[in-house]
DNA sequence: CAAATCCATGCGAGATTTTCGCAAAAATTC
DNA sequence: GAATTTTTGCGAAAATCTCGCATGGATTTG
């Protein structure tokens, strides 16, 4: 992608708040007829400025009211396992985040599961394997954004 | 919001993986008509099971590369910080997640800047009051979803 | 410095997608 | 099992998006 204007980024902005708006409520934002509002924002999307586009969902809903975050720890001798860990996390629907860290821990997950019973059972599936060396769960009482 | 069925809970489904999808998709997918689908998607944005639509721009075009996450631990004597540093953290712009946990720590953060420095003069500015106890900071390699 | 080239623009037609009224089918209530 | 309510599919109408085209401004080229 070449550079990114003005416009463009004005458009980023409103549509990371609000992807449904139309061609006209950003041209009347922008002050660009619809058209090329519209043309920007396909071009945006084409070039993976934009990487997708998704619906936020009340979490309440999916009734995946128990979110847990674990700091992983692996055993020193296995980076190799890394790539093929995090490649099995991105499987599993439990984790909804899965980031490799730096310092103490390895990896930082989100968690989102039901209820304790099915946190337990994922824990017993996922983390008892020989190159996890340690796991600390941190349920989350309440979240932000 | 009365019940969700089986199609509600399909449609969600998709559409937190894409939400440009468009009627006929949906149709094909979930094995209703094009206008039913629409009509029950429509009534799921309109009863808040769908909170909102937004567009995923790509983190690299702000030019904030640097994730952090955060473990905060506060001074325990007091509790009644807890909410308070919440919103504050939820007006701050680096502060793309944050999560309060049990265990160990109280807070996660997710933080997002685009160098060493900005990281830096955050951590300076916010974590560097009386009540916070302790911090760890751990630099995120790659991610996940 | 003018000519040529390149890009993005606005307009508007055409295509796609969504919304809505309606009658029929399905599900629910009594 | 009849009556009522809800949801469906269809199709028309409305809204939205896509695209070709000519114009105008900026940059490049000779």
């Amino acid at each position: 992608m070449a550079e990114l204007d003005t416009f463009d980024y004005r458009l980023l902005e409103l549509l990371q708040e609000n992807s449904r708006m139309t061609g006209n409520e950003l041209a009347q934002r922008v002050g660009l007829s619809s058209a090329a509002c519209l043309r920007r924002v396909q071009r945006l999307r084409e070039t993976g400025v934009i990487e997708r586009d998704v619906a936020i969902v009340s979490p309440k809903v999916f009734g995946k009211k128990m979110m847990v975050i674990v700091l992983l720890t692996m055993e020193r001798d296995r980076p190799d396992r890394y790539m093929l860990m995090r490649d099995e996390f991105a499987k599993m629907p439990e984790v909804v985040q899965c980031h490799h860290v730096t310092g103490a821990h390895d990896f930082v997950l989100r968690i989102q599961v039901s209820d304790m019973d099915e946190y337990s059972a994922f824990v017993d599936r996922v983390f008892h394997e020989p190159y996890i060396k340690r796991y600390e769960s941190l349920a989350v009482l309440g979240s932000l954004k």
